[in-house]
RNA sequence: GCCCCCGUAGCCCAACCGGCAGAGGCACGCGACUCAAACUCGCGCCAGUGUGGGUUCGACUCCCACCGGGGGCACCA
């Protein structure tokens, strides 16, 4: 008995499923490479990470990059769609510690389930490319591209204070910071003075933001706009004042407000606070500083708390005026952003106004902007205006202010145009195990020494797990000394590698331009495989990486293509995401338990039933609430589509019929635009419509078998993109031999009759004064005067113009005619 | 606080450059088939596009304001 009663009678798609899935096996029919001489497509869905099986988020994301990919073959093009999986990472440690494993146990055996999944869901992968970024034939390529950087100094390592997960006991870069919080396990992150490695990307600020051009119209706006914000590139002046007699240089947007410097503002946890302050105020200083380390980030960066401080001791020269500013170190200035120090201008930014207020300091207006008075209102202005009590300044709007004053800054040589970016240095190393090693040895003589590319990789050892792999504040590969003690590479003399392993995000930075050439053993990539097929066309994936893993594979592909080993600037050339999958309006989690199982969703429907559902339920970026979905609604009509089949194959003889024959074409010339545009969704309704009509034609006499035929077939050939195991059955009921090769995934796509898509006769509307009156069957060539008239000499328009001149006759042949009456 | 996106039948969603608001589905109702039901086939049902204004011959579409929902950033000088 089948679980659910339907399936006992018509489409058991398990059968179909079963029947086929071995037969492609054998037929292998999605290798790259197997068309050759056609021009050439790369498709590529975000690869996924291997914790338990398959979920409802993959069997979407998946599901629309193969309607593409399987698009792209029957269009005739010869694709690339690779798999492999992102398989370092700490769920992996974790379970290996819960576990007593090594963490490969847990990573390899999760990757065959999810790639067993992957089979027969269906997915028009090219197996041969799978790669794994915990091997140590991928990893090697990971360490000898840091090694790369390093030598272009765009890895570099420093001490300073950084993101820590107390929980996850490994510090995080800026971007898996969310809100205060570990990206990852939620936790508050707090902060850790350590001497860390760092990509420089701040180096590629630039270019990372203005190749964004490339990119307009080809990723989702949103996309773009997180990635802007994130750069955050801000354009100003460094100021230079004088503490003593040393020069301290401030960034600012606005130094045109030069002259309404009040007060001066050091961050407390900079080192430049430490080394202005007065003697006297030592203690005091140390005091506040002590306490400012222990906020939370959290904490310290709401905008509710009110400002606090405490004076340095000493003054700050303004270089414009004279002016002796009292200095203050506080916690609302921030250490890494600018130059860690701040000219403070309490009338023309809010920050600055509280600080003033909590601190009695004065508050001077420089620009007059027509609002009250900020020291009164409390309020600060930051709009345009003229510029007041400003000497040279005087009179001067905010932008012409803003120029002059860098000019005098510069010519008197003490400060310049300068640019700022919110963008920090990817902090890359983790005190965690399941990484890539970084390839450097620490020599007591040679200090940082790079490991020599023939000896990478430099591997993990296999021996650890279980609770070797605790987190203790370091990684545990320190506590191995059978691993950490070695040579140094330059002297020979003892020294030890460094432990800390690297952000799996440098693992997924590179990983799409080695499919073309994996395996290969001679660099991280063939050059020329990458440029016969990167960058990618169409990659998929969520938006939870706008501003991650996106970023830093521009970042990457940019590098490389500086070290003459890539031909382009971007690495994906266009990108689609996908919504969530939810349940009853909510996320589907563990604790509201409102989680829907993939497994037991194909058991119950079957694959292309799930694969139609998920993908019709709406545009492909916009959230699918399971709940509302139907499946059995879904795997009804793939019965139907096979009871057509099985009436039209049953029919004989060659008879046409041209209404048939049109309705085919334009199905056809549709479903290509709708999926060229992406509006995958919409070209499901366009087969459900075609069903639909060739239902009716094959219900009524004279039953036109040939163009029936030719229906289905074109139907088979478009649903193969969305439901590959049905399409297969229809084509096989077709007659075609699928076992001797004839599959629908090697067919090609249907081609529609132009002169089937013009329409004989079309409804033109007449409107009176925009409301519809009147319709007319008219030629779609139809001439302007000609549809005038006969609009003009309608019966109904008449009437409605009551005998009275019409004002203007708007004509649009041959869809309309709007009388608009005087 | 700043910025972005979205509000169309009971529900999920279509509607090209501003031109007949409805393609498709779910649910529901009726009919045919059936001893009856299920399945199947056919037919039907329901909104004037969140609200208020503006531009236009004509607005779901463009502009402004507001309401509601979602998202991003958030002491970045």
């Amino acid at each position: 008995m089948a679980t659910d009663a339907n399936l006992d009678e018509g489409y058991d798609p398990h059968a179909v499923q079963d029947r086929w899935l071995p037969v492609w096996d054998r037929l292998d029919l999605n290798r790259a490479g197997r068309r050759a001489g056609a021009e050439k497509r790369y498709v590529l869905d975000m690869f996924p990470y291997p914790s338990g099986d398959l979920h409802m988020g993959h069997a979407e994301a998946w599901g629309i990059a193969d309607v593409v990919a399987r698009y792209w073959m029957r269009q005739g093009y010869d694709v690339l769609h690779p798999t492999g999986w992102d398989s370092f990472g700490l769920p992996a440690e974790n379970a290996a510690i819960k576990r007593g494993e090594h963490p490969a146990q847990y990573t390899y055996a999760n990757i065959e389930v999810q790639a067993e999944s992957f089979r027969r869901y269906g997915i028009s992968f090219d197996w041969s490319t799978r790669l794994h970024t915990s091997d140590p034939e991928y990893y090697r390529w990971t360490q000898w591209l840091f090694l790369r950087f390093m030598e272009r100094g765009l890895a570099y390592r420093k001490n300073s204070a950084v993101n820590w997960c107390p929980n996850d006991q490994t510090v995080l870069a800026n971007e898996q910071v969310v809100a205060g919080k570990c990206e990852r396990c939620g936790a508050e992150v707090t902060k850790r003075e350590l001497t860390q490695w760092y990509f420089k990307i701040t180096e590629y600020a630039d270019r990372l933001l203005d190749d964004m051009q490339q990119l307009e119209g080809k990723w989702p706006d949103r996309v773009l706009l997180m990635q802007k914000n994130w750069i955050g590139r801000s354009t100003g002046a460094h100021v230079d004042f004088a503490v003593g007699d040393r020069k301290v240089s401030v960034f600012t947007t606005r130094p045109d407000t030069l002259y309404g410097a009040t007060f001066f503002v050091v961050a407390a946890d900079a080192a430049l606070a430490d080394e202005l302050v007065a003697p006297e105020q030592r203690a005091a200083f140390e005091t506040y500083r002590a306490a400012t380390r222990k906020l939370s980030d959290i904490d310290r960066q709401s905008t509710e708390r009110p400002k606090t401080g405490v004076s340095l001791g000493v003054t700050a020269t303004n270089p414009l005026n004279g002016e002796e500013l009292p200095v203050f170190a506080a916690d609302y200035v921030l250490a890494d952003y600018g130059t860690g120090a701040i000219m403070a201008v309490p009338a023309h930014d809010q920050r600055d106004l509280d600080f003033a207020k909590a601190f009695d300091l004065p508050v001077r207006v420089v620009v007059d902007t027509g609002e009250d008075d900020p020291a009164v209102t409390g309020v600060a202005t930051a709009g345009d205006g003229a510029l007041v009590n400003s000497g040279p300044l005087d009179g001067l709007r905010k932008a012409e202010a803003i120029e002059q004053a860098i000019d005098i800054l510069a010519a008197r040589g003490t400060g310049e145009k300068a640019v700022n970016y919110r963008l920090r240095d990817w902090l890359l190393s983790r005190q965690r195990f399941w990484g890539t090693p970084i390839p450097v040895v620490h020599c007591p003589v040679h200090g940082e020494v790079a490991v020599p590319d023939d000896q990478l990789p430099v591997r993990l050892p296999d021996d650890m797990k279980g609770a070797d792999l605790r987190p203790q504040g370091q990684s545990p590969l320190a506590s191995n000394e059978a691993w950490v003690n070695t040579t140094c590479p330059t002297c020979g003399g003892p020294a030890t590698r460094d432990t800390d392993t690297m952000d799996t995000f440098v693992d997924s930075s590179w990983y799409y331009l080695r499919y073309p050439s994996q395996g290969y053993e001679d660099g991280p990539f063939d050059v020329d495989k990458v440029r016969e097929w990167l960058p990618v066309d169409q990659y998929v994936g969520g938006v939870e990486h706008a501003i991650l893993h996106l970023l830093y594979s521009r970042f990457f592909t940019k590098v490389l293509h500086d070290m003459g080993m890539l031909d382009f600037v971007e690495p994906f050339a266009s990108l689609m995401n996908q919504g969530q999958v939810i349940n009853q309006g909510k996320a589907m989690s563990k604790s509201l338990g409102n989680g829907v199982d993939l497994g037991s969703q194909l058991s119950q429907y079957g694959v292309d039933a799930v694969r139609l559902t998920i993908i019709g339920a709406g545009p492909p970026e916009d959230d699918i609430d399971w709940a509302t979905m139907s499946p059995g609604g879904t795997l009804k009509w793939l019965n139907r589509v096979l009871r057509l089949t099985d009436d039209v194959v049953a029919l004989a003889g060659d008879d046409r019929d041209v209404v048939v024959d049109k309705v085919v074409a334009k199905a056809v010339d549709e479903v290509t635009r709708l999926i060229e545009s992406h509006r995958l969704n919409v070209a499901i309704a366009r087969f459900h419509e075609l069903v639909n009509a060739l239902r009716r034609s094959a219900d009524t006499a004279p039953k036109p078998a040939g163009s029936l035929r030719d229906g289905v077939t074109a139907l088979a050939v478009m649903l193969s993109t969305y439901a590959p195991y049905t399409a297969e059955e229809v084509w096989s009921r077709l007659g075609h031999d699928v076992e001797a090769g004839d599959s629908v995934h090697d067919s090609s796509w249907p081609t529609a009759d132009p002169e089937l898509l013009v329409d004989d006769a079309v409804t033109c509307v007449v409107q009176v004064a925009g409301k519809v009156r009147d319709k007319l069957e008219v030629s779609p060539d139809i001439a302007e005067d000609e549809l005038r008239a006969l609009a003009l000499a309608s019966s109904r328009v008449q009437e409605y113009l009551g005998g009275k001149e019409p004002r203007a006759v708007i004509v649009r042949p041959p869809r309309l005619v709007n009388v608009v009456p005087g």
